[in-house]
DNA sequence: TTCGTCATGTAATGGGTTACATGATTAC
DNA sequence: GTAATCATGTAACCCATTACATGACGAA
């Protein structure tokens, strides 16, 4: 139960789960996950991998010919595949909702991955990070009423512009977590799914409490060295 | 000329520009400007602070007693200044607008010492940042087009989401550099400024062509490794 | 035949964090 | 007296990038 688990790891866990892949193909569905757009270098990528398949969470196959979808020969190259080690760490991973899921490196990650996420989980994570943001929100605004008056300009609209985009994104996840207490509520009564993830954004409960659960990964909630 | 001149030194260097200080007193405003609210450990501020004492960059001098703002006598800390060489530095790094200006790392810091940079600097950095932008809007979407039937919900959502922010930058970028032109047309006619930064974003000429001058920093337009 | 892309890797390096070590001063 | 904050630093480590090394395949 404990490994560390970066974000990378997860995430080439998460897609292996999905189909087998090679570390060239890998990549590129990784780069769509990851941080939004941007490239991962393969020198973070193999020894991954090959840390992976040392821990026995993940085999390689030479496979040199015919892919499932028969495209061409291609060339020898090294098919992952989860091994059932593989599955039940990751299904521990995707489990966790403690703070370790909702801070900025691994959100993106975990959020991507919530098509095999339960849905509880789903809630407590989005939840989590909502509150997280909420915190650095009132950090900075406080902050920034002591210190406003002796900003250049140019400081301050940066300042500015980072706080609107803070905000969107509580905005976002106030969107998404209404959404999926739409469908638990439509779950339980027994109704067909019919919430979109694009919904908009209903106010939402004025003062949300959130009595997140700080189950796993270590890490509290109160370390110094925030604001 | 030469010399890297990492984020963290830059941020520094401006800083100390404004006014000397002491480095638990640096760390707290460079938290202000750095990727917007994180906090920067000591494990790198005191290292970087010695480079730059070492490379003659600034000088240390350590202040018992009689802070400029007399508040109380606080104890031995050690105020950083500029000497003449940090000082051409920092105008030297301040008067670059290559791509190291603009990439996601550098943007933030140059753009919080804009009061520092010359209005022609400022322009063309701010051009090249939402030219970069674009260029990776069109990438994911293009790539978004090829694979978007085969993603699920939350992956979909996620690359959504991501896609708005960045437009929603670009819109921001769109503001700036209209306020910046009208700027100029009024400094060019002579007139006191009257633009404010938090002008409304026209919708800008439709098709920016933006021939930015790439003549700094090495490190040219058309690296491979991005989509 | 040469260029682009597919494909897999290693070594050096870089830029940061965490944890550790230390100690004075201030507020309760 | 004791906790929080001020204040300065070092050492170990983490995780990723860059540059390097290699090579096959398909298309121009």
């Amino acid at each position: 139960m404990r490994s560390k688990s970066s974000v990378l790891e997860t995430a080439v866990l998460g897609l292996l789960n999905d189909s087998p892949l090679h570390g060239y193909e890998l990549r590129k569905r990784l780069n769509l996950v990851l941080g939004s757009f941007r490239a991962l270098s393969y020198g973070s990528l193999y020894p991954c991998l090959k840390s992976l398949v040392t821990r026995g969470l993940i085999v390689g196959a030479a496979s040199n010919e015919a892919p499932p979808h028969a495209l061409s020969g291609k060339r020898a190259r090294i098919v992952y595949t989860l091994t059932a080690d593989g599955k039940e760490h990751l299904q521990s991973v995707l489990a966790s909702s403690g703070p370790a899921a909702w801070e900025d490196d691994s959100f993106d990650v975990r959020f991507a991955f919530f098509g095999q996420t339960d849905a509880e989980t789903r809630i407590r994570i989005l939840e989590g990070r909502r509150s997280r943001l909420n915190e650095r929100l009132e950090n900075v605004r406080d902050s920034s009423a002591r210190t406003r008056e002796r900003l250049d300009e140019y400081t301050l609209e940066l300042q500015r512009h980072g706080l609107e985009q803070v905000e969107r994104e509580v905005r976002w996840l106030d969107g998404l977590i209404n959404t999926e207490r739409d469908r638990r509520r439509a779950r339980t009564a027994g109704v067909t799914p019919g919430a979109s993830l694009t919904a908009d954004a209903q106010p939402a409960a004025p003062d949300q409490i959130n009595p997140y659960v700080v189950d796993d990964e270590g890490r509290d909630t109160d370390s110094k060295e925030r604001g």
